[in-house]
RNA sequence: GGAGAGGUGUCUGAGUGGUCGAAAGAGCACGCCUGGAAAGUGUGUAUACGCCAAAAGUGUAUCGAGGGUUCGAAUCCCUCCCUCUCCGCCA
């Protein structure tokens, strides 16, 4: 959510910014700014009234207490009218604040001025590419038909028992699961992050924190029983845990990771690009969170990008990373790193890590902010990043390494899978 | 799930209609004391929004959340949420 007294004091700036992201909506801008002075003027308006009451509401009781019962009496007749003011400027000011509140929401962040300007995947800026793209050997296959030639996933018996998108893993298939998910929080430990384990299922309240809710309900699965949202990524549950939190400055930069199970209902996305683990309702990631200062958020948005690269290589999985342009870029994010590894028997980039720098957007929602060198409170900057997700890591590792002999290992995995080939 | 008790500031904890944004203690910060430290001692120590160019200052709101009664609510009433204790159930 953006600050509306930002917004008041760099209009231009905020509309040109919005601009990029493709949000060239002027008039719903000004709408913002003109139910924001109104907000300030009923405010006002109320408090003078207030003020005026709870002045008369201590001269009663001073008149009380020194015995003076009629001329209290006499305040008290004046009083009428204050009484319905302050309910109507309240309701008033509740309205306004609300209207304001449900305008505000409908703005995006504003991108960094690195992002550049396009409307679709195409126009995403490639930075860098790294590893070679392996060449395979005659009748390679891709990765769903491995899975089915060793053993390793089960996508029919997941149908069976809850439906497609939801596979079940077995034997070899499932350790590498597990190989994966220990690696990954190992690394991310050993770069200074720490662990939590966090529940599974939210509150509204944190999915309105890191900005799932409102807008996105449609793609989170609901548990309408107890009103609970099954997550579609940690961030929104480890993110949460600094909800309405303020930290000292010294406890900055927090750094958490955390595996868990994401659930997404990707509703309305099928076809050949979505087979196999290509795209999932239920799947493993491990995810990197962090609190910074405001002014070393880019920097540490660089780090982030280079320990996600840092697990790409060592997995020896070619790739590549994309500077998003304003319309790929999420709602939340200020700028956002894609990393893509290179399927080779499908013969398509596959986007296995988001690395995004929020700014202010989510901790200004969250209330999430830190007591800054003048020991005043400032809101803190927010970053988060996939390190990484599971299934299309499986999937480029499947298809990439398989050879006659089988489906090798990447050596830094050997320690946790405790075999060197899927065969 | 049943019965009971309770939610006050960073923490402990007082406070049943006015002098309460809130006693007292602890913690923390700064100072004094000290050769240095401990002890002692003094001062300070919530958040949000508004007014003000800004600092200073000042207004308003907040004692789990929301609503109500009242000139006036931490205190009385209603609804919801949460915690604890006992019983039941249970990985």
């Amino acid at each position: 959510m953006l600050q509306v007294s930002y917004i008041r004091d760099n209009r231009e700036q905020v509309l040109e910014r919005l601009a990029v992201k493709n949000f060239k909506q002027t008039e719903l801008v000004d709408e913002i700014l003109q139910l924001d002075d109104k907000r300030r003027q009923t405010q006002t308006s109320m408090d003078n009234v207030s003020a005026e009451a709870n002045a008369a509401a201590k001269q009663i009781g001073d008149l009380m207490r020194a015995g003076k019962k009629e001329e209290a009496e006499g305040i008290k007749s004046k009083t009428g009218t204050w009484k319905e003011d302050i309910k109507k400027l309240g309701d008033q000011l509740a309205l306004t604040e609300e209207e304001l509140y449900q305008k505000l929401v409908l703005l995006p962040n504003l991108p960094h001025s690195s992002v550049p300007k396009g409307l679709t995947p195409e126009e995403n800026e490639v930075i860098l590419e790294n590893g070679t793209k392996p060449e395979l050997p005659a009748g390679a296959l891709p990765h769903w038909e491995l899975a089915a030639k060793y053993n390793l996933i089960d996508f029919e018996l997941g149908v069976k028992i809850t439906g497609a998108g939801f596979p079940v893993y077995k034997n070899k298939g499932a350790k590498l699961q597990r190989a994966l998910i220990n690696y990954f929080i190992d690394e991310a430990e050993k770069a200074g992050y720490s662990e939590v384990s966090v529940p599974l299922m939210v509150n509204e309240a944190s999915g309105f924190g890191t900005g799932q809710l409102p807008d996105k309900e449609g793609q989170m699965y609901f548990v309408n029983e107890d009103k609970l949202f099954l997550i579609p990524t940690a961030e929104v549950p480890i993110t949460n845990l600094y909800r309405d939190v303020i930290l000292k400055g010294e406890d900055l930069p927090v750094k958490n990771c955390g595996h868990t199970p994401c659930f997404r209902r990707e509703a309305g996305s099928y076809g050949a690009h979505v087979r196999g683990l290509n795209r999932l309702h239920q799947f493993d990631k491990v995810e990197i969170v962090q609190i910074v200062q405001p002014d070393r958020s880019y920097e540490v948005h660089e780090q982030m990008s280079a320990h996600v690269q840092g697990l790409l290589q060592n997995l020896g999985l070619p790739y590549r990373v994309l500077r998003l342009c304003g319309g790929d870029m999420g709602f939340a994010a200020a700028l956002t790193y894609d990393m893509e590894t290179w399927s080779a028997a499908q013969q398509r980039w596959l986007e296995v890590s988001s690395v995004s720098n929020f700014e202010t957007f989510q901790s200004s929602r969250l209330k999430l902010r830190f007591r800054n060198a003048e020991g005043k409170t400032q809101l803190a900057h927010t970053l988060n990043g996939s390190a990484l997700a599971l299934p299309r890591i499986v999937a480029t590792l499947l298809e990439n390494n398989q050879t006659e002999r089988g489906i090798r290992i990447p050596e830094v995995l050997v320690p946790y899978t405790k075999f060197e080939w899927i065969d």
